[in-house]
DNA sequence: GATGAATGAGAATTCATTCAT
DNA sequence: AATGAATGAATTCTCATTCAT
């Protein structure tokens, strides 16, 4: 799924990939959708480990923590590019799946909730400065979808290689905190 | 495909919704794929007509232009909604599919020529100051591309309602403008 | 699926014994079940025809026209063998599904209504006595279901040949009409 | 099977239904038709004990024995309304399949031959008038499986309540014995 | 240009049956 | 005896595409 999308992947693709038989898939699995269900499940267990870490780096380094964020989700180098293409695969289904946007919504919102904790501490440790702290989370959180989405498809707008780094000055003028 | 995606959009429902057979719609686009790459094509065109009025407004009026652009791609009140969903699909066919990647790129590059115009007049004129244009005009571009997605995608996270105005005030803060 | 009954007729097999594709066949029935409530609906066509003209004969000939009914339904030599087999098909069926049952059911009305038209005109001509006209109706039908069905399962119990023969002497004994 | 129907009852679900796992029922059963072939075999047992009682009856009571029969095959709140599906869910099968057929056969075969035995006594008891027994005792047997089945699938044509109550009333006018 | 029937290549899904444990 | 994962053939259904009219 994460290499051809939900709707391009077959399950016969899937179970050979996986050197099984597609009867066997849909014992485990009821039907494709579950599949994609499942992986989002999978992808909230992968994310929530380093989640957490963040989580708790947030309180004393909130600039730290917020670099280590982007690099989770945005650094070509570092981050699983499976769980990249994953990512998209997922939400492009959201868009057409309510069962499916409902479960993708909750892996965007923990991810929310970590920027909110970093954007909050950062402000209350007086190394950050915002008015509004709901957009600057909502502004955070879209920019690492638009260049996850964007490093994807426009090559030459968004320069892959640099996604992670040019978010991470983008954020810091956000936030008016020390430059990179 | 605005309301389907590309995927799920069948030939004759395509036909249907236009009161045409499926026949025809084949006498006229030899595939499925030309259909999406005509409206790439029409949504060119749609959108320059909008683009060049906020070229030229950017020479004198850099964050009026700036919020216009926002106006028009995701102000849910102002935009055409189809035409958002267009984008979308568009940009999520564009994950899978090389052709449809190259025209939608260039469908973004446009955009981000805009917006380059008006962060080098904003700067020029000393209403934004900025280091990197590159990197912020990457970052301009990746806030709408994502506030797009997750707006039709996690209602929770990103309040639907707002888009237009989060965006403008982040990109205030990222270019050190008068607030709203 | 008169040959096979429903379950094992495939689509393919009904594709191929008319000389079709089986997409075309889901061209015109949006499933498999439409195809066999169009056959209900045709066998529904077919019956009327005669039980119309049964109605007729009902007025001045009664025991004639139960005659005429039982070779309709049981006759292995006039009625059609397709027919017989497809009436079978239809009511296993409708054992397991609601919308067949339905449509099954008033194929039998159908049937009964003329048995009972032939049952009333016979008493009030003095040739048939009977007490619980309803409970006749209903053991004619009965009967003509029970020997459809036994005939096709059971020959050494009830001898094939004779099915609308036996029915017959039956009816007679039943309304203590004259002896054939 | 009595459930579903001999085709839509799944090995699985026949195993949980009897809290065993899928594979232990095929160590019991070489294949889906044997449970089936053991289903028809413990209802020879099931109703022979019963016929066996009847049979007795039939020597001095014949009426009071047939009643009992229809009571056996047809009473709603007597008989046991699982083995009423089982029944017709055999008979169903052995429409398809020769072995099953077959073994069915021998079962209405027991049938008819506890209403020979009943028709015989009555007529020699001066109790049953009655030209062609043959002709009798099959319609006898068609009157309940068309009865059974049919009170599975138009319940407004045959009043499900009255079932066995109109087979009796219809035997006595059949038999020419005294009324109900 | 226009229709819509027709095709056929998949796709998801089901399920009896096998088999290692 | 018992489990339940595993297989694979079969089946329904979908849909882009073709084509006779």
């Amino acid at each position: 799924m994460a290499k051809s999308g939900y709707e391009r992947a077959t399950i016969t693709q899937i179970a050979k990939e996986a050197s099984l038989s597609s009867g066997l898939v849909h014992y485990h699995y009821q039907n494709k959708q579950e599949i994609l269900l499942d992986l989002i499940e999978r992808m909230h267990v992968y994310r929530t480990k380093s989640l957490v870490e963040i989580d708790q780096q947030a309180e004393h380094e909130p600039l730290a923590a917020l670099d280590r964020f982007f690099d989770l989700y945005l650094a070509l180098d570092q981050a699983d590019p499976q769980a990249r293409a994953a990512w998209t695969a997922m939400g492009t289904e959201a868009l057409q799946n309510e069962e499916v946007r409902v479960r993708f919504e909750s892996l965007v919102a923990d991810a929310a909730k970590s920027v909110r904790r970093i954007v909050d501490h950062g402000i209350a440790r007086g190394e950050f400065t915002g008015q509004d702290t709901e957009a600057t989370v909502a502004a955070l959180i879209a920019l690492v979808q638009g260049y996850l989405f964007l490093s994807a498809t426009t090559v030459a707008v968004i320069p892959t290689g640099s996604a992670a780094r040019t978010a991470k000055a983008t954020a810091r003028g956000l936030l008016h905190a020390d430059p990179l």
